[in-house]
DNA sequence: TCTGGGGTCCTAGGACCC
DNA sequence: TCTGGGGTCCTAGGACCC
């Protein structure tokens, strides 16, 4: 198996850039305001020359604004991407058998029967990336490995505009020595657990593999193994959205309903407009006053219209209410199991 | 410093059934 | 006093990713 991995660099601010060439050059910093106070809310990106200055994703726009007086900041416009984002994806089915799109701005793609070897590969993705850059005046990362997992670590290790290649007999030996922190699927938490039980590396999960289960669970014990076994063959896939969410930001942390519920019932309609068909399963989901996520949802047999979702979501949140004695902060509606059509009046005839 | 808004997959206990 | 062995579905929450 050949796969390529293509990952957008710093896409939203890159965007950003491509739409104002005169920002290029400077800090960019891509964030998402919550509405409560002038400059509440979080940085979703920004370039590379906004990195430097140590602004990064996630980090408060309040906080991003005292170590960068001088950098642009802009509200994320998530439609202008998801655009340019389709419109990439399109270039880079053209180069391979199967597309997955991991994301907005990330895809797998097969190309093990394009080429017939690793330098072939290379010279698909040099030509992939010329285009996608020709095209759109988009730079991307490209990894290629014998597997998606090495194809993404690699891309990983050569942002931005970069190309990286771990050919087939160096596999072994890469995955070995590489650091646990750097495997996909391994964050904060799980990286503690397996440094406390002397896995540093990812080939030491091979001589540990008795108590494995133990310290992570089955599923990631088991992809961890295949991974340093170099068994791992997880297909390249496309897929399909199978849930869609809408969260916002409450004007002020509150129990009160009377504020909850125009949030909520925002939040139903605008996931409502996003779907192509009908949920039969509907979530409530509340971030708390210390950030905290509690959700309550309820599966159907069939097909809930919105009207009913808007009773259903009030169901639910008092049960949250009634759960719980903090204050909410964001409030939001997750809608899954997305069928044609089948709504309640369909079942009953 | 005071914290968005999306997503995915997995776990675990209880209900329920044979 | 001892009381099987599965299987599936539902629900809530955890960990992770961008």
């Amino acid at each position: 198996m050949i796969v390529l991995f293509v990952d957008f660099d710093y896409f939203f601010a890159q965007v950003e850039e491509i739409l104002n060439p005169s920002l290029k050059g400077k800090p960019v910093v891509v964030c998402v305001y919550s509405g409560r106070t002038k400059d509440s809310g979080a940085v979703a990106t920004s370039n590379y020359e906004a990195r430097k200055l140590g602004i990064k994703a996630g980090m408060p726009i309040i906080k991003a604004k005292e170590i960068g007086k001088d950098a642009i900041f802009l509200p994320m416009r998530k439609e202008v991407y998801q655009q340019v984002s389709r419109r990439v994806m399109n270039i880079i089915s053209g180069y391979g058998d199967k597309l997955e799109i991991a994301s907005i701005d990330e895809a797998y793609l097969d190309i093990t029967r394009r080429v017939k070897d690793f330098d072939e590969a290379k010279e698909l993705a040099r030509r992939l990336k010329a285009e996608v850059l020709k095209k759109e005046r988009l730079r991307v990362t490209v990894g290629i490995g014998p597997n998606k997992v090495v194809a993404k670590i690699i891309a990983d290790m050569n942002k931005p505009d970069g190309l990286g290649i771990i050919y087939p007999e160096e596999v072994k030996d890469f995955l070995h020595n590489l650091d646990i922190s750097k495997v996909p699927g391994v964050g904060k938490i799980t990286e503690e657990i397996l440094r406390k039980a002397g896995i540093n590396r990812l080939g030491d999960v091979v001589n540990k593999s008795g108590e494995l289960v133990n310290l992570v669970g089955k599923s990631k014990a088991n992809y961890l193994l295949s991974l340093a076994n170099n068994t791992y063959h997880d297909p390249v896939e496309s897929r399909e959205i199978t849930h869609r969410g809408r969260y916002v930001t409450l004007p002020e942390n509150t129990r009160d309903l009377n504020r909850i519920l125009p949030s909520l019932k925002r939040s139903i309609e605008e996931a409502y407009s996003k779907v192509d068909g009908i949920p039969m399963e509907i979530y409530v989901v509340a971030i708390m006053e210390d950030l905290d996520i509690m959700s309550k949802g309820k599966s159907f047999k069939f097909g809930v219209s919105q009207d009913r979702a808007l009773s259903v979501a009030q169901e639910l949140l008092n049960k949250i209410l009634e759960s719980d004695k903090r204050k909410l902060r964001r409030v939001g509606v997750r809608l899954g199991k997305i069928t044609k059509s089948s709504t309640l009046e369909d079942f009953l005839h």
